[in-house]
DNA sequence: CGGAACTTGCTTTTT
DNA sequence: GCAAGTTCCG
């Protein structure tokens, strides 16, 4: 076992270190995982301690997902550590004794839409101004309560609007334990109380899980921190791995100073700093550290390499989004053309937001490509009304999942009589299942609507019984059927039905692989890894290379030859929401940070002059992390404020355009709109028969034809260098006025 | 009661 | 610019 070999010394220290706490600080590429897998090999193998006594929390399912891959890699196929996510583990405990505090163990999880209908009617029953107590605002900052380790007991009421909050958080942790539903926030919290008002329960875990590992301990909450101290118990073999630089979740109620004080909550610790970097060049390193340097609430610390210095990290200026993403897909096929792997390519952006402009550049240029994050399969509606019938089967007490369904398709079960259902349920205080029987069989409501609430408690009775008997997927097939939803979508004009139609087959289809998968088979799992897991894993595309898109929080932890990081500007990067509160800034730093650290060769940082947000257009200037680059390891960095030369279609026309006033809004010269106004926005004014244009590759032509509309607007231009035609997309064409 | 037409408010980031 | 929520009408 060549357990030690290719380590570097500070990780054979981390590896071979025995019993007590341990703080691994270790930096952007400097092996974290390998030592992680490593230790728990070395624990496995050189001190006998068996597997299934090995605990490993991460934050994401990706995380955990890659470490037990790198696990069973190295120890085979025999028995393994269980490595999850703090929520699945949560779940796991709270599964097998949930009873002691009064849930049932197949509680539902409830996703933050789930939660938002809950609060809602706490909001009406607790007569709140909901211009006052925004629902939103209030499912926050119950979240926050949550992650600080609060219950409904434990705000203070120091004042009438904090005692409000105080009363609706009460309200709401009651209707969940009346749905037998918990939320994210619950499976921490319930957890750690779980532990504390049960010693016994807690003694059971002790005894099981004896070496537990923690994963990015730099963005755990007070909740997370305290439940990793009750796991430690008194033996404390604990072991954390995490990076100050590298804390992105305060948001979601990390404190940063859990890992910067751990050496004071566990006085015993031994420290371990990993500070050689492996993965980028000297430039991308050295860049990186510079953003982040800036920050005050951090370890002092510099990471090495041995790597070559490498190109110059590239910084571009774009006249518009469309730009932007045009140059990615140009630059990732310069990649390929020089031998590079598609799948070593990743684009970066702040806001989910920003994605769809991407997409459709690589669609029109033909670059494969997936998305991590966005919107959640499992989250789209139709998918969450069919596993609404699920969940209620699952647990009937599922108020939320209940109401969405009962007219859902329409069954001519209106507002009128769900409202009396739901009165007659909270003046009794049972689940609304419950009177919903008393309306289909009691005296509750008029005999016409009576008939259709029995009508579908028939059709619901009729489902259960379907499940016993069939697998997950064919019942699901039948009730999408069955149900009058699946004809529903039918009637609806194809271009919204289809989709839908299609993401329902991708619902069974996802069940099915799920049924001829390891482990359990039954439905309360499959709701619980969707819950949990909360989108379709889709390795199963055959490995096909394809670049990445996602968002600078789901980067951490990956690297990429070639990375571009997107709409590096002020307000959107750092978010706006961060421009008034330094915390804040230091946060959008290390996301920063986290960024450029992800690339192991080329580095892209891109902005434009103007963006479309929220149907506006904006001018927003640099991110002012482009100025703490220094110039020398920039491409770019010396013209910081330069459109880019190549691709600057009116740069001829005013050479003006290439000095710095560029993002004053006054300077601003009319003639950089013309571009601008060629990108349809909605097929306005822009473009016309017989309009003389201009076009970055093909030069001066007219147009000849126009097509479609909107986004899939097309035109047949006749060019002059072609001596002939040319279909173009008009959004993608950039084509510019002649 | 159901569906169409209109209005709103929204965007950080994820389990 | 969009999806979800609300209002209004048949």
């Amino acid at each position: 076992m060549k357990l030690l070999h290719n380590l570097n010394p500070p990780q054979k220290e981390a590896v071979q270190h025995g019993e007590g706490p341990l703080l691994v600080l270790a930096g952007a590429g400097s092996g974290k995982t390998r030592v992680i897998v490593h230790r728990i090999a070395y624990l496995i193998h050189e001190r006998g301690v068996p597997p299934w006594q090995i605990l490993a929390v991460t934050f994401t399912n990706k995380a955990a997902g890659e470490m037990r891959e790198r696990i069973r890699h190295m120890l085979g196929d025999g028995e393994t550590p269980l490595v999850s996510t703090f929520h699945s583990t949560c779940a796991r405990f709270l599964r097998n004794d949930i009873k002691s505090l009064g849930y049932d163990p197949n509680f539902a999880i409830y996703d933050d839409k789930d939660c938002e209908r809950l609060l809602k009617d706490c909001s009406a029953e607790l007569n709140l101004d909901e211009k006052r107590y925004p629902v939103k605002l209030l499912g926050s900052s119950i979240d926050e309560f949550k992650n600080q380790g609060m219950t409904p007991f434990d705000v203070p009421a120091d004042s009438p609007y904090q005692a409000t909050l105080a009363r609706v958080y009460r309200c709401y942790q009651e209707r969940l334990k009346r749905c037998n539903a918990v939320d994210f926030g619950d499976l921490l919290l319930l957890t750690v109380q779980l532990f504390e008002e049960h010693p016994e329960v807690l003694e059971k875990y002790l005894k099981r899980y004896r070496w537990i590992m923690v994963d990015e301990y730099q963005d755990t909450n007070p909740v997370q921190y305290r439940l990793v101290q009750l796991l430690a118990g008194e033996r404390q073999n604990l072991c954390v791995v995490g990076d100050d630089d590298q804390s992105i979740y305060g948001w979601r109620g990390a404190d940063i100073r859990n890992i910067l004080e751990f050496e004071k909550d566990f006085p015993n610790v031994k420290v371990v700093k990993l500070e050689q970097n492996y993965r980028s060049t000297k430039n991308i390193l050295d860049g990186a550290w510079h953003v982040v340097q800036k920050n005050r609430g951090r370890k002092p610390k510099r990471l090495w390499t041995d790597n070559p210095e490498g190109e110059s990290i590239v910084y571009r200026t774009l006249p518009n989004e469309w730009e932007e993403a045009r140059l990615v897909c140009r630059e990732i096929e310069r990649f390929l053309s020089e031998g590079g792997d598609l799948s070593e390519v990743a684009v970066f952006y702040r806001t989910n937001a920003q994605s769809r402009v991407i997409e459709d550049a690589m669609v029109a240029a033909s670059v494969p490509y997936h998305m991590v994050g966005g919107v959640r399969f499992y989250a789209r509606l139709e998918v969450k009304d069919i596993l609404a019938y699920l969940k209620v089967l699952d647990n009937p007490a599922d108020d939320v999942s209940l109401k969405r369904i009962i007219n859902t398709p329409p069954r001519g079960i209106g507002n009128t009589t769900v409202q009396r259902i739901a009165e007659f349920a909270n003046e009794k205080g049972i689940p609304f299942h419950d009177a919903m029987l008393e309306g289909a069989y009691g005296p509750l409501l008029p005999a016409a609507a009576k008939g259709k609430v029995a009508a579908f408690v028939n059709e619901m009775e009729g489902y259960k019984a379907l499940s016993e008997k069939l697998p997950l997927s064919e019942l699901t097939a039948a009730v999408i059927n069955d149900s009058g939803y699946y004809a529903r979508l039918k009637s609806l004009p194809r271009d919204e039905g289809q989709d839908r139609i299609e993401n329902l087959q991708e619902l069974v289809t996802a069940m099915q692989v799920y049924e001829t998968g390891p482990g359990e088979k039954g439905l309360a799992d499959f709701l619980e890894q969707v819950a949990l897991v909360s989108d379709l894993e889709h390795e199963g595309d055959g490995k096909k290379a394809s670049a990445t898109l996602m968002t600078l929080h789901s980067a951490k932890g990956l690297e990429f030859q070639l990375v571009f990081m997107i709409g590096m500007e002020e307000k959107l990067f750092p978010h706006a929401r961060a421009l008034e509160n330094p915390e804040q800034m230091e946060e959008e730093r290390r996301l920063c940070y986290v960024g450029m650290t992800r690339a192991k060769k080329r580095l892209f940082l891109l902005n434009v002059r103007r963006r479309h947000i929220f149907g506006q257009e904006q001018m927003n200037a640099p991110a002012r992390f482009i100025a703490d680059i220094p110039k020398e390891l920039l491409d770019g960095g010396d013209l910081w404020q330069r459109s880019e030369p190549s691709h600057n279609f009116s740069s001829s026309s005013s050479s003006s355009h290439n000095l710095a006033s560029l993002f004053e809004d006054e300077m601003e010269p009319e003639v950089a709109d013309n571009e601008v106004r060629m990108v349809p926005e909605d097929g306005e004014d822009g473009i016309w028969v017989g309009m003389k244009v201009r076009h970055a590759q093909f030069g001066p032509g007219t147009i000849r034809k126009i097509e479609g509309e909107g986004d899939n607007q097309k035109v047949i231009v006749w060019f002059n260098s072609l001596g002939g035609p040319k279909k173009l997309l008009v959004r993608f064409a950039g084509l510019e006025r002649a």
